[in-house]
DNA sequence: GAATGTGAACTCCTTCACAGCA
DNA sequence: TGCTGTGAAGGAGTTCACATTC
């Protein structure tokens, strides 16, 4: 048995992807001064319906007051803490192209103890070159800068054919956790998280979706 | 009984996510001059397993041999078809910060009919500069440039707080497929196609996954 | 009275085991 | 014999209904 002190045990992979958008929303409702909503306002700014909320809420614990609601704020510290929100996470993009230098420069990606601290790129041309407050840095580089920053995170924004490259360089300089932009089937070691984002199945997705056959359709990770 | 003519009915939603991939995994088998493939190779360079191929196969009809494995053009063919991708699928973008200028240029976008043909931000400091090939047009322009081209997806990619407004004017063009950027759950009516790729919640999801009681954990849209 | 927390039902997806066919 | 195709079993996620608590 391993950690009773944990009160956050098992929790479903589908409700950890829910937790940031709740953790969002919450956000949303402190910028109005907001301190107390229900589950189903909640659920609303959250685009989800208020049971599963609270369902996913309860894996947490009970966090809020029968007849009254949640407090925004201590919902929040909750929410924070389960994520592991309350440190650094030091990130790493790889791959210099249109892509990875948008996510360089990407507010959505400094927020919340992620921040961007090293760039890789394998074109000799561009190494040097400067986006944003940091320098290109060579692949021969990783392993010591990786090491040097305590990189965390690990995002792969080259080509298909570099991808898996990459991830093995990354995984050998201690990197457990990548998200992958490139459109290929990483091979990881145990241990090592991933999450892949395929622009193009989604854009694929979409057009199954219009198809004149299947219109009314409304599938998918949608709204 | 709707249409003994159409094979192709109620593919399940987790399916049709996959058959991109798929789809990837024969163009890359066909590069290599590979004419037939079992299920066990595909979902190998796929990312799945085996039985998950053939299940998911199953759902467009019969198109293996039994005892051989499929043929690769002939199974490309049927998936191009199921998913719609013989035809032309022209794309517009709205929000020209980093992200959308990075996706407006992005190779990964221009594959199998679907292309980038207009461009619309807000800021009138932007409006008329050029990216790529295209001039960025004002969202005053959006209804009339829609209709012109024939858009039919439409990426937003601008912040929060004009997703809303911009998924509205798209719709009200006429735009029935959207794939959101943007860190907000859209309101949209029935019939209206809509995916979402949200940048933090991914992160937030690996800090989640990395944090020091769980590590081993390996769960999620992972790989 | 009002809204949360949760067992149970239900739906969806995945995996197994093997029948069916070249 | 070898590999596909698929009914059935198993597992995961969602929704319902309602007991519980403030």
């Amino acid at each position: 048995m391993v950690g009773t002190l944990a009160p956050r045990r098992d929790i479903p992979s589908a409700t950890v992807s829910r937790l940031p958008v709740y953790l969002r929303a919450l956000h949303e409702f402190a910028t109005r001064d907001v301190t107390r909503v229900s589950s189903e306002e909640l659920a609303a700014q959250a685009g989800v319906r208020p049971t599963q909320l609270r369902k996913d809420l309860s894996h947490l614990g009970s966090h809020g007051v029968r007849g009254v609601g949640y407090d925004v704020g201590r919902l929040t510290a909750e929410l924070t803490n389960a994520l592991g929100l309350n440190r650094s996470w030091p990130v790493a993009v790889v791959g210099m192209g249109n892509l990875g230098r948008a996510l360089a420069a990407y507010s959505g990606f400094a927020t919340e103890g992620f921040h961007v601290e090293a760039l890789f790129d394998h074109d000799p041309s561009v190494i040097g070159d400067l986006v944003g407050r940091h320098r290109i840095a060579s692949m021969g580089e990783l392993t010591d800068v990786v090491a040097r920053l305590g990189i965390a995170i690990g995002v792969i924004a080259t080509p298909a054919n570099s991808a898996q490259d990459v991830a093995d360089a990354l995984v050998g300089a201690g990197v457990r956790a990548i998200l992958n932009f490139a459109p290929v089937a990483l091979a990881l070691p145990e241990g090592v998280a991933c999450r892949s984002v395929d622009l193009a199945t989604e854009l694929h997705v979409l057009a199954f979706l219009r198809q004149p056959e299947r219109v009314g359709a409304d599938v998918g990770r949608g709204q």
